[in-house]
Order: structure tokens, then sequence, then C-alpha cells
DNA sequence: GTTAGCACTCTCCCTCGTGGAGTGCTAATC
DNA sequence: GATTAGCACTCCACGAGGGAGAGTGCTAAC
């Protein structure tokens, strides 16, 4: 059977339909919604065509149809055209990103916040992955004797820091040597090759530096295998009952709520998603069996033309697919812009190799 | 009418019953749970009175009867006896502390897991509160020309950091030589002292020194202003459809996550009661509208006998507060162990002064 | 003061029947 | 040959009706 012009039309007004409404839609819907100008009866044959091609499947007999996840995913792939925002729509997310930001974890709450608020689903942000962030700077502060801080400044802004143990003796001015030693040694490195580096080849150091430099090693190590657990935050979780698929079933919206709440899952989405400019995940093909009614949608930003993290939206399978593209594609472009102009301004705005300064 | 012994124990098996089974307790399942002795028409009789008295509540006629708010206010107030736990939650409770613990964040999220794990109700936990918090030391981070990292070390082993603008031509020993006096002005101050101080008395000073110690204070201070927004943090927010309070009413149950979507709101709860060493609140002793059918219990923890920060849990108002007073007390007292342990060594247990190194 | 007994009330839940929406098929029409 | 009107059929949603069960309040007896 072949998917002609007619059956395309008719496909989408249907898909475009059950999106809004989330009941099955009847044939005779459809021949007064579409332009087509056919009567119900053929439009029901064309659905019954549709229905054999796996596009269409049907709760009951005598109910209308549902578009299957077959039908989404062609959807996405081939009908897809941009959506229209609202003026208010387009000035808040401009607003948004006209404010002052210098700290990535209130960036990360307040763009989840507001993709949530507009796509009015559930929305994640994850700020830039430490895997892929270059070192600049390593700087020891004393906490207490016998133990000081370690703190990493990185190139996308982001700040880590962690607690070591040091000699008790070790005072300022020591620390402020070893600082120094540290940085030249990591600078310019990718946080795991860094602490390759201060592991390896210390040879001909003295003691006391070597157990320094391990320390560090061993502090920002932990941390890095910590990423999993942060650097991910989730908005509007309660948007998840808006939509009859999850508060008509609560067990359903239970289950969801329940992977949410575990950042390891949501981390593993957007650290894979972020390899592609977009992702589209569709029901089943998420790999979490308690997502596999859900669909996932996520767009990357960058920094200097480095992908470096990405957000994204959580919903139900019934998704504004194009809207919400749509919307993402501009909140990755503009945090791509600002993080960019925040944090490397050098950066020509072109992809690709980052220039010398 | 006189609450005489009777009376009380009958009252407390209602609420004990009610409590477990969240459905009005009638006067046959009293009559045959109490150790008492008598007959449901008896029984009958008091609650009749327990009513009068405003104890109790109908639902409607030919229904048992449930507790009112005021019950529970008394229950808490005056009959409270502490819960037993099993070993596998004490040992939980144990293990979780005995783990290594270095950074504010990760102990907060793993506590408030932990505490919604044990109650089976939403949790949430407050990191030390910057208000409360004594400076240490503060450090310049060169980040790029122009742009420095502050970075605050405080005694509750919290860190901030800032980004501040500085002049270009400021190298790393500058900073160095800045990080000193910065460190030097505001030791030992409470945050808020410390920008203050680092705001007035510049008359003599150097004209960089005065742009970047005011660059500063002023990063620090709005760090402080945001404090609200952040480190509260949420365990368990899918506990809240486990009670049929609200997974019986979604409406009950969205606005329920509404609140605690906005982590303000949970500040607050938390800050005002990091004021007392233990809270219950119950039902329409709530401030917020939406929590007016919901009880919040919380529990204050400490660092060297100074109260920093709070912990809690949020639940309907049918609560098993004896079990989560418990609860809590346990995390709070070892809270406090482990904290004073890391970040104030030489204080000697007692509660009061903070003696001298 | 306590209790057995009884009439009464109200909810919960099951069943049944009806109306509406939708389908698939057939035969007529363009 | 494609389209459409017509019709019989299916299934769900929804409301009415009708116990069963749990609980109460009252009265009279102990």
């Amino acid at each position: 059977m072949k998917l002609d012009e007619r059956k395309l039309r008719i496909l989408r007004t249907i898909i475009d339909d059950y999106v809004l409404t989330a009941t099955p839609v009847g044939s005779r819907t459809i021949s007064k919604r579409s332009e087509l100008g056919l009567s119900s009866a053929t439009i029901r044959n064309e659905m019954s065509d549709l229905e054999e091609m796996g596009f269409l499947e049907q709760p009951h007999t005598s109910a209308g149809r549902i578009p299957s996840e077959k039908a989404y995913r062609f959807y996405v792939d081939t009908m897809l055209h941009s959506a229209n925002l609202t003026a208010e729509e387009l000035s808040a997310i401009k607003n948004h990103f006209a404010r002052r930001m210098d700290e990535a974890e209130e960036v990360a709450a307040t763009t989840a916040r507001l993709l949530s608020d507009i796509t009015e689903y559930t929305a994640m942000f994850m700020t830039p992955e430490l895997q892929k962030v270059i070192v600049r700077h390593i700087q020891l502060v004393p906490v207490v004797p016998g133990r000081a801080l370690a703190v990493v400044v990185t190139d996308a802004g982001l700040v880590r820091d962690a607690t070591v143990q040091v000699p008790k003796d070790c005072g300022a001015r020591e620390l402020e040597r070893l600082s120094n030693m540290l940085t030249e040694r990591v600078k310019d490195k990718s946080l795991p090759d860094a602490v390759e580096a201060l592991r390896g080849g210390l040879g001909d150091s003295l003691e006391v530096q070597r157990r320094v430099f391990s320390s560090v090693a061993d502090a920002v190590g932990r941390d890095l295998a910590r990423e999993e657990s942060r650097g991910v935050v989730l908005g509007g979780a309660t948007n998840i009952l808006r939509h009859p698929e999850y508060s008509d079933d609560l067990s359903k919206a239970k289950s969801m709520l329940s992977v949410l709440e575990t950042k390891e899952n949501l981390y593993r989405i957007l650290s894979k998603a972020t390899q592609m400019e977009f992702t589209v995940t569709i029901g089943s093909e998420n790999e979490l069996p308690e997502m596999q009614d859900s669909s996932v949608v996520t767009a990357t930003y960058k920094i200097g033309g480095r992908p470096v993290g990405s957000c994204g939206v959580i919903g139900s399978i019934r998704m504004v697919y194009a809207r919400v593209l749509t919307i993402l594609n501009l909140m990755g472009k503009s945090l791509s812009t600002v993080l960019t102009g925040i944090f490397d301004p050098g950066f020509d705005g072109k992809d690709g190799e980052n220039p010398p300064k």
C-alpha cells in the first residue's frame, strides 16, 4: 500500500487533533476538520488503510483511532514544521537570557524552570559535563590545619571543590607554591587527563608534593565519579500531572516521578544526548522500562563551538513535538551564545576549532 | 467536661488506629482493640463526648470518627512516646553517617533521601545557613584576564564561590596578595559582617584594592541574597502519592508538589525552624495556604553547639508523629556529631560557647 | 455507670439499561 | 473506479436503582 499525499494529510490531521485533545479521533472529526472535502466514509477507508500500515491504533472497536509510536516517529522524521511561538513566549526566553548569570547551578535551575513553564512538560537541564571541560587553574585554600580545599576552575565557568588532606605543617605559603605547581601541571587538560597527570610521573618530586598531588587527584577523581548524581536539575515535575496519560493512571505518574527523582537516570539520558544536536526519543525507544510510555526531547548547547551539555523535556508520547523542538532549539542557541560570551569571549561564533587567543 | 484517663486512652487508641488505617474508626474497633474492656456502647458515649470537646470529627453521620487537628496537637504535646525503630532502620541510619562525607551538598542530598526512605514521607534538608556561618578564608583564583573567582571557605565546610571583576593587569601574584588582605580583613566574621567589613572603611587603601574589595563584597552579597533558592534539597517527593490523602485527591497532590518545587518555600520553613530544636506544625498552623492540610516536622542540627541548619519531613496531617520525631531526633544528633567532628574538631560536645583552640 | 438491642443513616459497590460515538460493509452515485 | 449515503452493529460512558455493611444514637434493662 502506498502512503500517498492524501493519506499523509489525514495522518497529520489525526496526529494534530489527538495531540490536542487526547481523545481517539473519529472519521467524522477529520472529515470536518481537514480541508480535503471528503466524506467521513472515505476517511474511514483511508484510516483503515493507515491502521493496516501500522500508523494508527484502535483502543477498541467503535472508538476512534490514535496514532501509533510509528506515526509519531514518522511525523517527527518527515512532517515536522517549526511551530510559532507567541510574542510573550519569545520575550520570556529573551529576557531570561538577558539577565545576569554567573553561576552554572543557577543557570541550570532557572533555565529548567523556564523550559518547563513554557512547554508545560517536565524539563531537565544538565550543566556542562565535567568530562568535557578544561582545567584553567587549581588552587589550594587552607581550611583547618591538615585540611585544605582544592578549587578547580574550568573553562566552562564551572567550579569544583574538594577537601584534601595535607601535611599539618603545611602553611599558606607552601600551599600557594603547591597550587602553582598543580596548575602548571594540569592547565589546559581535560579533567580526566588532569587526574591522570597528577597520578603519574612524580618520580623526581618531594615526598610532600607527591602526597598532596595524589590527594588532589583522588579528590577530583572522586568528584568526577560522583558527577552522575548532580549537575542535573529538574523543573516542573508537577507538570506530569497536567496530562491525562499520567493523572488518570497514578501508578504511571508514580513510576515516572521515581525515575525523575534519581538524578543518575537523567544524567545518563542527557549525557548520551550531548552527542547530538537534537534527540527525540519516542516511547519504547527509551532505554528505561519506566519511560517506555513517555517521550524525551533534548537539545545540546555549546561553549565555543564545543557541545558541553544539554537540556530537554519529558512528557507523554502524545507530545507537541514541533513546538517543543522549536523551543528547545531556541533555548540551545541562546544558551550557547550567552555561555560562550561569558566563558570563551575570544570565540568567533563559528563551529569548529577554538581560535588562539 | 473533663478529659479523664479513660477518655485519654480512647482518644489515643483512635489516633493510633486512624494514623495506621486512614479510615474513620468506629466504636466497635476501639472496644476490641483497647484493653479497657468496655463495650462499644460505652465507647460510643465517650466518643460522643470527645467530639463535643473538639477532639474528634465525623465525616458524616454513620461513619466512624477521625481525630481533629486539635487532637493531633494534643497528642503531640502531651502523649508522645518515643517510637521503636527496627534494627534495619537503626543500622541504615548508622551506616549512612559512618560513610565518608565531605561536601555539604552531597550530605544534603543523601540525607534527604535516607530520611524520605525511612519515614516514607517527603523529606527536606537545609545545608548550614550562610547567615550563621563564619568565614575562615577568602581566596581569589584567576579565571580569565579581568575575571577572578572569589572562593569563600567557611567553618561549616561550606564553600561559596562567585566570579568578580578585577583589573585586567592583575596577575596571579597580585591576586594572591589581595587574597591575603581579604582574608585578614574578614576572618572569623559572619558572612553578612564580612560583606559589611569589605564595603566600609577603605579610605586609606589603593584604588585597585578598593575596587576589588567592593567587587568581592558585591558578589558575596549577591550570593547571600540568593541563598533562599538553594541549599535546600528535597527527597522522596514521590512519597506524597503513597498516602491516600493525596493520591485520592490529585488537586491536593498537585498543589503540594508545586509548593515543594519552589525552594524558597522550603527555605522559609526550615530557616524558621532552625531556631528550635524541634518543630511540629499541624495543618492550619502552617503559613502557606497550600500546606494547611499537611503537617511538617523538623529537627535542627548543630556544629560545635551552634544550631546551623535543619531538616524535616512533610506529610499529611495524619502523620506517625512519634515515629517521625524519633527518627528526626536521631538524625539531628548524628548529623551534629559528624559535622562537628569534621569542621570543629576542638569542640567538647557540650552546648554553648565554643572553647578556644 | 454500663451494656444489649434496635431503628435509622449513609456510603460503597454492583448491576443494569440507555444514549452516543464510531466502525465496517453494502449498494447507489458521480 | 472512487466516493458517498445508509444501516446494522459494537462498545464505552454514565446514571439510576438496590442491597450490604458499617456505624451511630437512643432506650431500656442490668
